[in-house]
This record gives structure tokens, sequence and C-alpha cells, in this order.
RNA sequence: GACCCUGUCGUCUAGCCUGGUCCAGGACAAGAGCUUUUCAAGCUCUCGACACGGGUUCAAAUCCCGUCAGGGUCACCA
């Protein structure tokens, strides 16, 4: 049975990093029937906060992944205690005895080669001559990371440990322990990491790193796995867009790449595009109600649904976030639309009194306020005046929505309704 | 600095294992155009890469060596 674990450290959000290595975790164990463990290591107490470890595990569902079994490095201090009296004992491991009078434990390392045998790399050679001492338990009592890792993915007997490739260097200092302990000694498998634009680690200076940064954003889990998973794989057929059930059944570890990757917020934009166009309407309105009502755009409690359903529509296609529909369907929410300047100068400094009237005129004569209709009352109109359609197509959008992009002009006036286009048309005609 | 990992368009990648079908394919971005209503959607086109140098071979992006470059790690942090 494979046994796979994803081991953060709650002393930060879930990053973009971390969400990686997750979600490769998941796809091997779904690719193999595995089971996925989740550990938390939170044996440094300084800076190991309850609130991150609920940020992250909220993090975790929310891309869609869950555990079979939960564990937390800070309950298991006696097992930590028990392996290392074992290598005290069998004179593998040394006590020091600080100034202070305080014990720790060290393991004793003894120069030789050290093979591994990593998944995605191949063989991976170190010198043991080159690695000191390690310490195993600090002198306040609490286990360091090497070594409860060792003794924790032995113990829950973890087969294929999936990280990143920082982890390379730690993987010759954990293989001493594992054989130190008589542990059978897992797969290893390393993940290129990945960078920042500015070419080093991913950090907070070059863009967002906190997974649910980018749910805020408006980022849909879906789109975000999709790039992730890219950033070091591909299915192979020149697919760009490919949901995680897929590739759980395309999925091969030794596919993954080996090269580190930049992480390009326009690729992402540009998937969460894709999903966004197709995702149910109905689950992106829900999404939105909140955003919208902190704007107070609507009230939760008496909002018409299938009014919003139809704006959603009509945006859904080319939002690269969800969140930018709060800005971009503003003028369906406000009284006055606010009106952009450089739009104005382009397409309301000339008089279209008469234009303007005329059209609103139509409006109002519209047995059906239909969509149809509407468009049909206005090509009408341009026709009888003999002037072009987008001589007035564009200096009604923008005195309607105050922007000079948008959704079909005719939806619009569809949606803002005949007293409402009407009021913002007659704003522009003099008297 | 030492050790380890990696090197295909600006970015993500396919191809590399099993040399020839690759004067290197796809996607994002960028640029141009189309869409007699905008674009931030859609469609079309363009630009653009095998890090460098040696080998091996009839033939190398693919195999070997070296160089260079980038990244990672060297904590009683994880």
């Amino acid at each position: 049975m494979v046994r796979v674990r994803f081991a953060p450290s709650p002393t930060g959000n879930l990053h973009i990093g971390g969400g990686r290595t997750a979600l490769f975790n998941w796809l091997f164990c779904q690719s193999q029937k595995g089971q996925f463990v989740l550990r938390i290591e939170d044996t440094d107490r300084e800076r190991s906060k309850p609130e991150f470890v609920d940020e992250i595990l909220y993090s975790l569902k929310w891309l869609g992944f869950n555990w079979d079994e939960l564990y937390y490095q800070s309950q298991r201090s006696e097992r930590y205690r028990l392996h290392a009296d074992k290598l005290l004992k069998n004179g593998s491991a040394y006590i020091e005895k600080s100034p202070a009078g305080k014990e720790a434990v060290i393991y004793k390392v003894l120069p030789r080669k050290i093979q591994v045998q990593d998944l995605i790399r191949g063989q991976i050679e170190f010198d043991s001559a080159l690695i000191k001492d390690q310490v195993l338990i600090k002198s306040d009592g609490t286990p360091t990371y090497n070594f409860a890792c060792v003794v924790d993915d032995a113990e829950m007997n973890i087969t294929h440990i999936i990280r990143g490739d920082d982890h390379i260097s730690n993987t010759p200092k954990q293989v001493l322990i594992y054989e130190a302990l008589g542990f059978a000694l897992p797969q290893f498998a390393h993940l290129p990491l990945i960078m920042g634009v500015d070419g080093g680690r991913l950090s907070k200076r070059t863009g967002a790193t906190a997974i649910s940064d980018y749910r805020k954003m408006g980022y849909l889990s879906e789109a975000l796995l999709n790039y992730l998973l890219l950033l070091s794989w591909a299915p192979g057929d020149n697919r760009e867009i490919i949901n995680i059930q897929e590739a759980i059944k395309l999925f091969d570890i030794k596919n993954v790449n080996k090269t580190s990757a930049t992480f390009d917020l326009k690729k992402l934009d540009w998937i969460n595009n894709q999903y966004l166009k197709n995702a149910d309407p109905e689950k992106l309105a829900n999404e939105l109600i909140p955003l919208l009502e902190a704007k107070h755009y609507l009230n939760r409690d008496s909002f018409d649904r299938a009014y919003l359903l139809g704006l959603v529509k009509l945006f859904q296609a080319r939002l690269p976030r969800l969140n930018d529909f709060v800005e971009w369907a503003d003028f369906f929410f406000l009284d006055e639309p606010v009106i952009d300047p450089a739009a104005k100068e382009k397409y309301l400094s000339t008089d279209l009194t008469r234009e303007f009237s005329l059209f609103v005129q139509r409006l109002d004569n519209l047995a059906d306020f239909e969509i149809a209709n509407i468009e049909d009352s206005f090509r009408q109109l341009v026709a009888e005046l003999g002037i072009e359609t987008k001589k007035l197509i564009h200096p009604i959008r923008v005195a309607l929505t105050g922007k000079t992009i948008g959704p079909g002009l005719f939806e619009v006036i569809y949606y803002l309704g005949k007293e409402r286009s009407r009021q913002r048309l007659l704003k522009w005609v003099k008297k």
C-alpha cells in the first residue's frame, strides 16, 4: 500500500510551493490508490501558531485535498525520545551538555558514501565526510526536523517521500538516521522549486505567496491546481487545460520535470479565465455575493438572484479573475456610473442631444424590452439618421457604463433596464 | 567557499531514455490583422529556443567529456 505524506510546518500560511508539493503527493497517491497522511510539523514552539494550522487545513481543503490520517509532531515527543535513547544505547549517538547544563542528543556521522535513488532525478551521491554530527534532540527536549521526520515517516509507514528540491541535501542525513534506527528506506522524489520572476525563490517580494491570497484574488482552485500542475508536468498531448481527475489517470512521477519553473501570473490568469468561462454561474454568483455585499452593491437577503446570474453570464467569459467582476460590472449596481475621464473626452465631448433623445424615445416605445428588440430599434435609428453604428454605440456605452469596454451594448441596456438606461442617456441631453 | 541539483523560444513545456521522421511542436506573453459594437472574449497570422566548446557517429536537441550559467543546501529553523 502506497502511503504519502504532506508535512507542513505551521509557521506561516500554506504557500504556493507547499500547495504544489501537496498536489504532487495527492496526484501520486490517487494514481496509486494510496493513503495520504497529513503531518503538522510544529516542533518549533516559538514560531508555530494554531491559526496557521487552521489556515493550512482550510487551504488544503479548498484545493480539494483530504487526508486519511492527521498527526501533530508536538504530540509525539515520547516517540522521538524513545528512538533517541535507542541510538544512545547502540552507540551511534552521544550526549552533549550545554554550559547551562542542558543535554542534547547528537548523532555521530561516520564517513562513507551515500547513494540515494530519486524517482525524478535518478541516483544522487553524497559523501558523509562533508556532513557534521547531527543534533537529534535539542537541549530544550524537542526533536530536530531531520530526526522527527525520519521517526515519523518510518513509524507512519510512509512509502514515498515527495517533497521540494530544497530537501535534497537533507536526504543523506536522513538516510543515515534511517539506517541507524534499522528502518527500511522509503522512496524519494524531489520536485523542482518554483521561482519568482526575479529568478530567486518565490517570495512575497515577487508576488503573492499564500494559496489563500489567490483564493481572495478570485482564482478558482481548479485553475490554480491546473496551473501548478503544468509548472513541472505535462500530459504529453499539448493540452493545457486538464482537470485533476484526468491528470490522476495520466500521472507518472517519472515524468515530472527536473527543472525549476518561474511562476507566471499571466498564464495563471489565462487558465483561470478558461475555467471561469465554463464555470457554473450559480457557483460564481455564490462566490461573488459576499464581495458585492462588502461594496454595498447588494443585500444578501433581498436581491434578485436571477438578475445576478444574468450579469455573471454576461461577464464570465471575459474575466481573468472572478473578483474583477466587482469593478467591471459596477455600473449595474451604482446609482450613477463612474465615468472614465478619457472615455468621456473621446466619446462624449460632442453634443449628442438629438441622437440620445431619439434613442430614448425608441426605447420608450418598445412593447417588449428584449435584447433583440433593443438592437433592432437601435439599428433602425442609425439607419434613419444615416450615421455609422459605431458613431453612436460607443457614446451610448460610455454614458451607460462609464467605460469603453464591456459586454455587448444591447445586453447591457437590457440588464440595466429601460428606466436606468433612459436616465443615464438623458443626463447628456441639453434642454 | 564546499557539496548537490538543473540548463530547449521572454515564460511554461513536447521531443532526449530507445540518435535520423526536428532548418525543433504546443501554450502564455508580445506584435499585426479579422470580428460592419468595444475588448479584457473569439479567430487568423508573425516574432521567438536546443547555454558554449570539444568529442563519438554516415547522422546529435538527443550519447560522452569539459566549461560557463542559474538554483538549492550547508542551524540545537522546518
